[in-house]
RNA sequence: GGUCGGAUGGCCGAGUGGCUAGGCACGGGUCUGCAAAACCCUCUACAGCGGUUCGAAUCCGCUUCCGACCUCCA
């Protein structure tokens, strides 16, 4: 039993979490498909789940974390024949297909990192499990649920359907998907080869131009998009997990399909719990191409993009996820960025001023209350922004105590300092971000500021004011406080 | 067209049938040679119209507007 309570998708419901072989919890998350660069959108999947893995881990479960990286299987759409994401991209720049995946993988990973996101416990690749793809299409295709024409593949949803539940996850009910389909001029090719349009694939048959291709007992060809985490998930969590984890968009049709894989092969539920994060928007729309609204990460880091007032740092990106629920659409605006900025900032400056209070012999701070009540805000469902907003009520506490507006008592200022500092580093995963100066750069920096102190004292302040000012143009602030002068580089 | 979700103060963004969300901006103040920074305090909003209720921003209905998914997508 745990407080943890978490919405699943599949039953739309909060639920209490309960992993099923306690203390080991077993997540599942869809990962990219690595044939770009990662954009802003890819950021705020990796920070939702981050948050779950750290405070799982924190709460003393034993987490096995995957994430898969797509780099083959994923068809540009079911009209295109032939040729998937990677595929197609390196022929456009004369590339092997794996030097492809490697390099927009490596820009994942930097993303990742530079947000201070745990590392995956297996990073498991779908080109590196086609054997186990391939017994899985086998066994449904033993179950009846799937069918073979032409060297492809194909799951049969109509007959999945009379059996199970098609649908349930995403909301959709099968007469409507069969009823819909083709409701408007979207013919595409090789639809006349399934028996329903909704069938997906589990094995397309590659061309001959087609550079990443496999045997199969069905002729050579490359496996459909959902079946690679269909099996990787099976073959690292069982066949039933705790929790599966995704975007909302995902929702229909790859989650959807993952479950009928599942079950359709071994005839279990492949998650206990289900859980997807939303989109971040532009001006209220999600970010796509035919908008021309897309921000890259490297342009978000760097400011070079038209949208960007500034280039925003990897922390204010990840705190400015943060102050969202997961599951509502996050709107990106410079001001809201901007906002984020110096919350970050007041947020982990606390904890510097944290470390300078000392206890006195009584005490006005109550805090066990202010620490439950951080508990209760992630509890529930991971609700970060009112976990946030207690934290900053501790700021306002810890910047009193600091003033001397207020008192704490040694235990109270012992608890604060635990739990303050867990919740920001530990389980939100923030860091300071300024990189620690080198003691030459510290040395000099105390000298000028000496310097510029020993002309203030003289009242020579057009000396003062010139070193400020130049300091300031080549971006070291310097700020006056009351114990003394710091400064920060920019 | 079908399915689903939203509309909260200047901006972002939580939330609950009655009790201050929080951040940023604004305003006031402390500090300061000046400035900046920092810090403290202040700022009571829930699309419109009906209904239920002692009481609704929170429940129900309708209207308007917006978005997502239905095709690749984090």
């Amino acid at each position: 039993m745990t407080a943890l309570k978490i919405y699943d998708t599949y039953k739309r419901e909060t639920l209490s979490f309960e992993p099923q072989k306690a203390p080991f919890v077993g997540i599942y998350v869809c990962g990219p498909t690595v044939y770009g660069f990662p954009h802003l959108g890819h950021a705020r999947g990796p920070v939702v789940f981050d948050v779950l893995h750290r405070y799982l881990r924190h709460l003393g479960f034993k987490v096995r974390f995957v994430r898969n990286i797509t780099d083959v299987g994923h068809l540009v759409n079911d009209a295109d024949a032939g040729e998937d994401k990677i595929a197609k991209k390196a022929k456009l720049e004369q590339l092997e297909p794996m030097e492809i995946a490697q390099f927009y993988t490596d820009s994942y990973h930097q993303m990742l990192h530079s947000m201070n996101v745990l590392p995956a416990s297996i990073e498991p690749r779908a080109s590196g499990h086609i054997i186990e793809q391939i017994e899985m299409i086998q066994e449904i295709i033993d179950n009846g649920f799937a069918y073979v024409v032409n060297g492809s593949v194909y799951f049969d949803v109509l007959n999945y359907s009379k059996h199970h539940d098609y649908g349930k996850l995403s909301g959709r009910i099968i007469e409507d998907l069969i009823a819909g389909a083709g409701n408007d001029a979207r013919t595409l090719e090789g639809q006349d080869e399934k028996r329903n349009s909704n069938d997906f694939a589990l094995w397309k048959k590659a061309g001959e131009e087609h550079i990443m291709q496999w045997n199969s007992p069905w002729g050579k060809g490359f496996p459909g998009w959902h079946i690679e985490c269909s099996a990787m998930s099976k073959k690292y969590l069982g066949e039933t997990f705790d929790i599966h984890g995704g975007g909302m968009d995902l929702l229909f049709p790859h989650h959807e399909s993952e479950i009928a894989q599942s079950i359709a092969c071994g005839g279990k539920q492949p998650a206990k719990y289900w859980m997807h994060h939303n989109m971040i928007t532009v001006n209220g729309q999600k970010m796509a191409k035919s908008l021309n609204n897309g921000i890259s990460i490297d342009e978000f880091f760097s400011g070079k993009n038209a949208l960007l007032e500034k280039a925003y740092s990897p922390m204010t990106l990840k705190f400015f996820i943060l102050q969202a629920h997961y599951r509502g659409t996050l709107d990106f605006s410079n001001a809201a960025l901007q906002a984020s900025e110096k919350g970050l900032n007041r947020l982990l400056s606390a904890s510097e001023t944290l470390k300078k209070i000392g206890p006195s012999e009584t005490n006005e701070v109550e805090i066990e209350k202010l620490v439950e009540k951080c508990y209760d805000a992630i509890n529930e469902d991971l609700n970060t922004p009112i976990l946030i907003a207690n934290l900053f009520e501790m700021v306002t506490t810890i910047n009193n105590l600091s003033a001397g507006n207020l008192k704490i008592g040694a235990k109270e200022l012992e608890i604060l300092q635990k739990n303050y500092n867990s919740f920001v580093f530990d389980i939100l995963g923030l860091k300071l971000e300024q990189e620690v100066n080198s003691d030459k750069i510290d040395g000099l920096m105390h000298m000028l500021i000496k310097m510029r102190n020993e002309a203030k004292i003289q009242k020579n302040y057009s000396v003062s004011d010139q070193i400020r000012n130049e300091l300031s143009s080549i971006g070291i602030e310097l700020k006056d406080g009351k114990d003394g002068t710091s400064y920060t580089l920019n």
